[in-house]
RNA sequence: GGCGCUAUCGUCUAGGGGUUAGGACGUCAGAUUCUCAAUCUGAAAACCCGGGUUCGAUUCCCGGUAGCGCUACCA
């Protein structure tokens, strides 16, 4: 298939969630698998409601994400005067005509046709209206809508990719808007005359749409245009099976950046959220899943968002990262955390770096170098509540991290080793469990109940840290006692 | 209400007229251990219901039910 061009049409309304950024990503994949050209579009007609700043974030989440587009973004507010010309030129073909009903008549309609449970579709009221009423109209400049017209008869059936042939009778959608009273266009009027115009050849959006479609294609037709193959794909929804939104929790992709998801997780994730890689290797990297992606094997039914997945998907992808990928991500979330240190990048790099590495295996997000692997990189860390009253239960505990200190402020070399047979004698000497010296002695380099092997910390952190912070860990306990 | 779409473990899914219905996340148990994670082993866990077609349906067809979507001068 050549010439592929595919479109992702966000509207500037809100921040880019999850579900717009997995149809972007299979937009992208459907047009890199195919070497097509992937657009991007902003639909910005409705004015109220659209914000630049919005647009700004939007374009830095895909950006975040890998998804690079080959044109655009255009944005439908620039293009308004071809908008109201397609218009004019249907209305002259007769397939759509002006309509004088305000809002509140049409409400009014509604309300009692609902009210007297009739199905409402617009009835149609200007439909006909006499060419003087209509002359009328236009020459007192009353306000009035563009409304297409739709067949009476006959139904309009297209082939999708993803859910298969399906459609609806004409007789039962209704005279929809083209242009608002305002004269901006409405989404229908936008999305074909773009689609139109950008040559889009591959429609793939979100299911919502796929009622809409037909409204869409009876336009082609009207325009005497060739019409664009359709996709649609499954929406996601909440776990408690609603359509995913803020009251979930976060849905936006800047959230999950936030919260250290790794872009990558984050794409592969999405990626297997109705769609099934072959294989059925679940852990694909962007290229493999250029090379294999198919919207044959895209899913019809809507799919769960499910955190835990993501979760174990960024751990997994976290430690499968390259030394110089890891340093580069930690020093980043030092930074913005306030807790980076300028030696890091001189003297001080091997601490940061082995640090980096020992905390990199049991690490959920980059989030946890700065928050729970805090004290690996800066002095200034808290003891954990919660491990303080799990550890650090015996008084006589503070003597023991003295002598503790003591010793190991003779132990030479201070590795792995050396450190573990330091500890271990002295637990012996004082006919202790080892277990029992080493978790208060972890809560006091680490602050923390759970971290890395506790001779891999000290080997990291270096004899004059260990040394000073055991002495102050006694320090602390001798407090909480008294 | 009308129209449309969908329906396999809790979740994401594979599969498909005859299978011990497969995998992944999660859960549980065990091994390991210095906490936790990782790792390894094992376990529990699913074809929405009713008809039809068929020698045989989870799979095909119809109906029901449920969920979702559309039903705006939102997109």
């Amino acid at each position: 298939m050549a010439d592929i061009r595919v479109r992702f049409a966000p509207s500037p309304t809100g921040y880019l969630h999850v579900g717009g950024a997995r149809t972007a990503l299979f937009n992208w994949l459907f047009a890199r698998h195919h070497g097509g050209v992937f657009i991007l579009r902003i639909e910005d007609t409705d004015v109220d409601r659209s914000k630049q700043d919005l647009e700004t974030a939007i374009l830095e989440s895909m950006t975040w994400m890998g998804l690079t587009w080959d044109d655009g973004p255009f944005r439908q507010s620039e293009r308004l005067g071809r908008y109201r010309e397609l218009a004019a030129q249907l209305v002259r073909g007769g397939h759509a005509y002006p309509c004088f009903c305000s809002g509140e008549e049409l409400q009014a309609r509604r309300a009692k046709a609902e009210a007297e449970k009739r199905a409402w579709k617009y009835d149609g009221a200007c439909r006909n209206l006499a060419p003087d009423e209509l002359d009328r109209g236009i020459a007192e400049n009353r306000p009035h809508v563009i409304r297409f017209r739709v067949p009476e008869t006959g139904q309009t059936i297209f082939d999708d990719q993803v859910f298969g042939s399906t459609g609806a009778e004409n007789r039962d959608i209704e005279d929809f808007v083209l242009v608002r009273s305002d004269g901006n266009p409405t989404y229908h009027l936008g999305v074909v005359a773009d689609d139109l115009d950008m040559r889009v050849t591959h429609v793939i959006r979100g299911a919502d749409h796929l009622s809409n479609t037909p409204k869409q294609i009876l336009m082609y037709r009207a325009l005497g245009a060739p019409q664009p193959l359709f996709a649609h794909l499954p929406l996601i929804l909440g776990p408690d099976k609603q359509r995913l939104s803020k009251r979930h929790g976060a849905t936006a992709v800047g959230a999950y950046k936030e919260q250290g998801i790794l872009p990558e997780a984050l794409t592969n994730f999405l990626a297997l959220l109705g769609w099934t890689p072959p294989e059925g290797k679940e852990i694909v990297a962007l290229e493999e899943m250029v090379r294999a992606f198919e919207l044959s094997a895209v899913s019809k039914s809507n799919a769960v968002f499910d955190l835990e997945k993501l979760a174990w998907m960024n751990s997994e992808y976290l430690r499968h990262l390259s030394p110089a990928h890891l340093y580069a991500l930690v020093e980043q979330e030092l930074k913005s955390a306030g807790v980076w240190h300028p030696a890091f990048a001189a003297e001080e790099r091997e601490r940061f770096e082995s640090g980096a590495r020992l905390l990199q295996t049991r690490a959920r997000t980059v989030r946890d170098f700065s928050q729970t692997g805090r004290a690996f990189f800066s002095d200034d860390f808290e003891y954990d509540p919660e491990a303080q009253k799990k550890f650090w239960k015996q008084a006589e505990l503070a003597d023991l991290l003295e002598l503790l200190s003591e010793k190991l402020s003779r132990t030479d070399p201070f590795d792995i080793q050396e450190t573990e047979k330091t500890l271990r004698a002295v637990a012996e000497e004082k006919n202790l469990k080892a277990g029992v010296l080493i978790n208060a002695s972890r809560v006091a380099l680490t602050g923390q109940a759970v971290a890395p092997g506790l001779f891999e910390v000290m080997a990291v952190l270096g004899r004059e840290r260990v040394v000073l912070r055991l002495r102050e860990a006694a320090k602390q306990l001798r407090q909480n006692t008294a």
